[in-house]
DNA sequence: AGTTAATTATAGGCTACCCTAACATTGTTA
DNA sequence: TAACAATGTTAGGGTAGCCTATAATTAACT
């Protein structure tokens, strides 16, 4: 099992690589708010594991193993970046704190924040639902006590 | 700021207060499966900031400081816990996942975390939007594709 | 090509957190 | 109260991941 930095490593190599084609020490460097030193340091350890090939002053590239894992922890991160826009979270801060969130979850537990983004994205009353959870969030209210849809009464 | 480890003591200490009154080490060690070793280590690290008094021998107890912000992390903790559930994350999982994902997130995505959970768990439709939510979950279809509430066209 | 700048690599050191093994204290029970 | 059991403490070590400082390599410019 890849560790939480290491995982980290892997997600930021795998971007940089889709942005420009090719991933040197310094751009990890600077995605991962590390020095130079602390990559060529992990790059070793990937390199030994297989997820990336690394080859002195010459940049990384990744295997198809390290691909592999870096597109499963990309689309969690998407997953829990949308699930907090979803719930108005600025996007900077959405895309920060899915960083911390991506790692070392169960995988049920991500699936079914995966249903859940789908679910809510996809109700025919999306935008009226966002719009009802933003009213809440300022006035601790629905907006709509018992509106005009059907209410299914509580249990028992 | 306490180290993401030293919030996980601290709110076993918490947790173990709560429930017998009292906190030893070896409560601590069995809640967070370390040895006693790493339990006394850290326990003097958390008297030095004064979040706990350890007198040897004699086990630990919060300070009004450790006390404050153990409730925080539990706050948190039962906030993600209950949105796991919502999502239909096995309760076991739920609690296990919230331990994971209750560190270092932004104050501003707990807090819409938390509205999110309260504007669910209040709305007037809330057992009918569970029920709709665990069939898409099986089906991937929401079950009342335009139903008869009001449908909100989509932009443009 | 020679010099300088930028980048990358290595060496050595630090902290956090964990461990085992040995020792100290407290609790229990004959 | 002596002996044993349980618990707690200390000492010493290990690993992961970070750093600085220095050295090596590559790139860029004159």
């Amino acid at each position: 099992m890849l560790s939480r930095k290491a995982e980290d490593y892997l997600e930021a190599i795998l971007n940089i690589t889709e942005k420009k084609g090719y991933t040197r020490v310094k751009d990890v460097a600077i995605a991962l708010s590390v020095k130079p030193s602390s990559v060529v340091e992990m790059l070793k350890k990937l390199d030994d594991m297989d997820y990336v090939v690394y080859r002195k002053y010459d940049g990384v590239t990744l295997t198809p193993k390290g691909r592999e894992l870096g597109s499963v922890i990309k689309d969690r991160h998407d997953t829990l970046k949308a699930l907090l826009e979803i719930i108005q979270v600025p996007a900077k801060i959405a895309d920060k704190d899915a960083c911390i969130m991506e790692h070392e979850l169960e995988t049920k537990t991500v699936e079914q924040l995966k249903n859940f983004v789908r679910f809510v994205q996809s109700a025919p009353d999306y935008p009226q639902w966002l719009d009802h959870f933003k009213t809440f969030c300022e006035t601790g209210e629905h907006p709509c006590k018992v509106d005009k849809r059907k209410k299914i009464g509580s249990p028992e």
